[in-house]
DNA sequence: CATGAATGAGCGTTCATTCAT
DNA sequence: AATGAATGAACGCTCATTCAT
């Protein structure tokens, strides 16, 4: 029996763990990871609390569960841009546009990020918040330098500035968003993209 | 002796509340309400945890405290700008640099009210919360739709999605923004406004 | 193996509450409700204060239980009383019986009743409390009016501070009553009734 | 400046004293000893908190002082009653009658007194409470089984049992006797013994 | 005499976690 | 896999008391 050191009787059932995750981190969302008790989890996924127990080692691993699986497919995502050899509109629209599918596919997940990342990153368990935070500057901030230089972006603008405000505003959204809704992930990020393009101003 | 700095202790009284919630909201918004012991602030403060109790009746009447000060400064700027008769361009520029002024003088409060906001409206005591949000986007959207009508702002846009873009890129900024950094409040203003209302790409 | 001793952990679960509500009342009783910690009653029990929260709500809830149990109880006692068409003097005679006989069953829950039912019946939570007195009263004082009129109670007394003197006589005696004392409940009734109606005095 | 260890400047007014006494003793009677607040009676008084204890001790030594000066006055009367030389039923009678006069003086003092005294009069400071008890048990069993002996009273009844009703029965009272009411003190007392020494029952 | 501000111990309660069944 | 009962640390808060002014 390959890749497994637990006896059948031992193995958990893996969607049983997905299910369970999906629920906290909707609980985690609504709510904040502090103001969640592992109770309220529990009740939500109809089981005692206690009992979340034998599928996870503590609140903590599963708050870890769903940032490091949110964090892998975004960079799944964010690599392949980042690699197809785009100049820097191109890579900046496809960052655009692949960050409101991971909102869409995760929201839960970046909802939590944003609220809880920053203090979490402090902990050596979450020490790859930090990782990501700084690749994450040095993909979108790279981005925006080679497209100033470029001559593609207004080079009169403090970079880090418009990092941040770029950055920000994409995820921001995550707080409001709901999937579903009246606009895919794909026509929001063509909305903001010209919002951040072209400015709401009307040329003269 | 004119100008004399006084010892702690012979300082007089109602400065003291006024310290306490500085102190309170610079730990609320470093850890978040709920991760926040009133034993922490205590400390911080330099007086033992039932001390902050003779000052105030409990943790949330800080909070309380806190977020109704700001809210009220921030409706006396935006007031005086909504009656000054502006058009749409020069409101919306009005609004944002008063925002960026308010996001200095109370940097703690509005990262509170980022973070914590959306859960503490449902409850009665912060009901205040939801009237002004309601306000909030009231002016903002506005001023939008007036500007879109106007022909100064553009119309093929989807008014909420500007609307939320315009909100969430002016207030994150008090995530990030530390008072007496690089750029004072209306250089970043500028900036952002720039960004705006301009877009950051280059035009052709 | 039949009526076997089983070991604390090897019992069934129903009982734990009724025995921690036991444990409750008897401090209760004994110190007073406010001045009794929830800690106090977690040693008393042999467990943690915490642990209490899994089995009640609160300390206000336990007591609640205690009261509500023994009023639910006296009233069945004295309904069936009542509706016995007892002439007033057995009625009397019935009513004192079956008031021994629930402070015999009762006694914490008498006491504690005695000391708190006064202002505990101002709080909405027990207003069952200030029902039950005004049932109370409308028991004794009709059965003490219907006993005047009929000729079988002395009608030169007044008979609010009658019915006030033998409602107080009765229940105060849960302050010293000991249940395995010297006297059963039906022996301390039969002497209280032959005090309270034929008077200490010897008759000339 | 005889029997005076204070300058003029340090002796407090003794009305003063005796005011806030009585305050406290009004609130410790409402509410219960523990449950009464040192704050609740400074604000009765009209003082701040901390400005009681100028006067006093500590909330104990109110205590202290309000249940010794009423138990002091009521030595008195008894003592004037045992020293008379009265026959056993006269006796009753005037210790009756002395006691719903204190009672009438002292009704806050004697409703703190009936809720407290058990759990007090187990601390040293207190223990003039316990000798207090004794000595009543003395005055009034002594009196009863005088009266026994002498033919006066009953000899079929437990005289523990009759002590006990004839205690309780009186001093009850406190908790509903309100000065100034309908009945005078001393026709409370008329119409009480009317009923312990008669009963209430009407004689074929 | 009284105030204003603080102390420090302790309270009722919550909650992540453990573990025998 | 899940339950039921418990643990133990920490939390928000109360309150008698102290003391410089």
């Amino acid at each position: 029996m390959p890749n497994s050191k637990k006896t059948a009787a031992e193995r958990p059932a893996p969607e049983r763990r997905g299910e369970l995750l999906a629920t906290a981190a909707e609980v985690f969302a609504a709510h904040g990871y502090n103001a969640t008790t592992v109770r309220r989890i529990a009740d939500e996924a109809g089981l005692l609390a206690g009992s979340l127990y034998y599928h996870f080692d503590s609140k903590e691993s599963m708050l870890d569960e769903i940032l490091s699986a949110f964090l892998d497919e975004l960079w799944d995502g964010y690599d392949a841009v980042l690699a197809a050899g785009f100049g820097p509109r191109e890579t900046l629209e496809a960052l655009v546009t692949e960050s409101f599918r991971e909102i869409d596919r995760h929201r839960p997940a970046v909802a939590i990020y944003q609220r809880e990342s920053r203090h979490l990153a402090r902990q050596p368990r979450f020490a790859y918040l930090a990782d990501s935070q700084r690749r994450f500057e040095r993909a979108w901030l790279g981005t925006l330098r080679r497209g100033a230089a470029a001559g593609v972006f207004r080079a009169d603008l403090d970079v880090r500035l418009a990092y941040r405000f770029v950055r920000d505003t994409v995820w921001v959204a995550a707080s409001w968003y709901r999937p579903g809704g009246a606009h895919s992930p794909e026509e929001i990020a063509r909305q903001y993209l010209s919002m951040v393009l072209e400015g709401i101003a009307v040329r003269e």
